[in-house]
DNA sequence: AGGTAGACCCGGCCAC
DNA sequence: GCCATCCGGGTCTACA
């Protein structure tokens, strides 16, 4: 599921109830993730009272009393949920929290796509999670010049070289899609093509997609919820996103000549664009 | 060296 | 209604 705004939006509603609380009890799943909880996880982590949480593209990084830093990726479907009773446990649990303030917080994840890692909260940076990661999109190192120079040496198509992380982190299939709509830019055009007027356009509209998802809760296509178990509904504020063959968002032209919405194949991933306002 | 399939894993969805 | 198939919000590895 989880592009930025899912996970900034499972920060928002874990950081209240985790900040400040002590770890009481860990419990691991004996399922496999992509990156399991390493074996010393359990020790390091119990007792500890959590410091805080942040974000880093898409990881969640829980920061310790201890100096540990516990780092979350959902992976595909990963999820948290508060629950405050005993008993609740479903399917594809795989590790879940209980903290002094007696909540439960749990990481539930059906595809087993998602990572958990431990290090040292000075060692983020150099982890294998960061070190090759690009700027956050809100930072201030992200700018619509340095995505201008980043695009020059970068000879494939914009669509899959914005879902390189190392270029600009969180940006994932769907934002990337609704981005370079907003844009009025071809997912395949060249990304060291694109003029220094364009790439202003699209870096305006990547913060403005991210910001708006952020405050829709996100997008709940169908593992993403909120650790309440509330959606987000940004799905419904898609431009081109999943619309094959309807019409744009913001459209204003003939449907039943353009075909709508078209769906190519880029990476291996589903692009969707607009040919009339993105061109072919 | 940069770019692209393939692998990882499960559930949902669509065609029978 | 049931089974088969394909598809996917992400990343890492291997390959050309």
């Amino acid at each position: 599921m989880p592009e930025l705004p899912e996970v900034q939006t499972v920060l928002n509603g874990l950081s209240p109830v985790m900040s400040g609380e002590v770890i009481m009890t860990v419990m691991v799943g004996n399922q496999k993730l992509r990156a399991a909880p390493p074996p010393d996880f359990i020790s390091h982590v119990t007792g500890q009272k959590i410091l805080n949480l942040s974000r880093r593209g898409k990881y969640l990084i829980i920061s310790l009393e201890n100096n540990k830093a516990i780092i979350h990726h959902l992976g595909m479907s990963g999820s948290f949920r508060i629950s405050g009773k005993a008993g609740d446990a479903k399917l594809h649990d795989h590790l879940s929290y209980i903290l002094s303030n007696g909540k439960k917080i749990i990481y539930n994840d059906p595809r087993r796509f998602g990572m958990v890692y431990l290090t040292e909260v000075a060692d983020l940076e150099q982890h294998k999670a960061f070190s090759n990661m690009g700027p956050d999109p809100f930072s201030e190192d992200f700018t619509s010049e340095m995505l201008f120079e980043k695009f020059k040496s970068k000879k494939g198509p914009v669509k899959t070289v914005l879902l390189n992380q190392a270029l600009v982190a969180g940006l994932g299939n769907i934002y990337v899609c609704e981005a370079l709509y907003l844009a009025g830019i071809h997912p395949e055009k060249v990304a060291a093509k694109i003029s220094r007027q364009k790439t202003a356009l699209l870096y305006d509209a990547i913060l403005l997609v991210l910001k708006n998802a952020i405050k829709s809760g996100g997008s709940s296509l169908r593992d993403h919820k909120g650790v309440d178990g509330t959606m987000g509904y940004f799905q419904h504020s898609f431009n081109v996103y999943g619309k094959k063959g309807q019409p744009c968002g913001m459209c204003d032209c003939d449907v039943e000549k353009t075909g709508g919405v078209k769906m190519i194949r880029q990476a291996g991933r589903s692009t969707f664009y607009c040919t009339e306002k993105q061109g072919k």
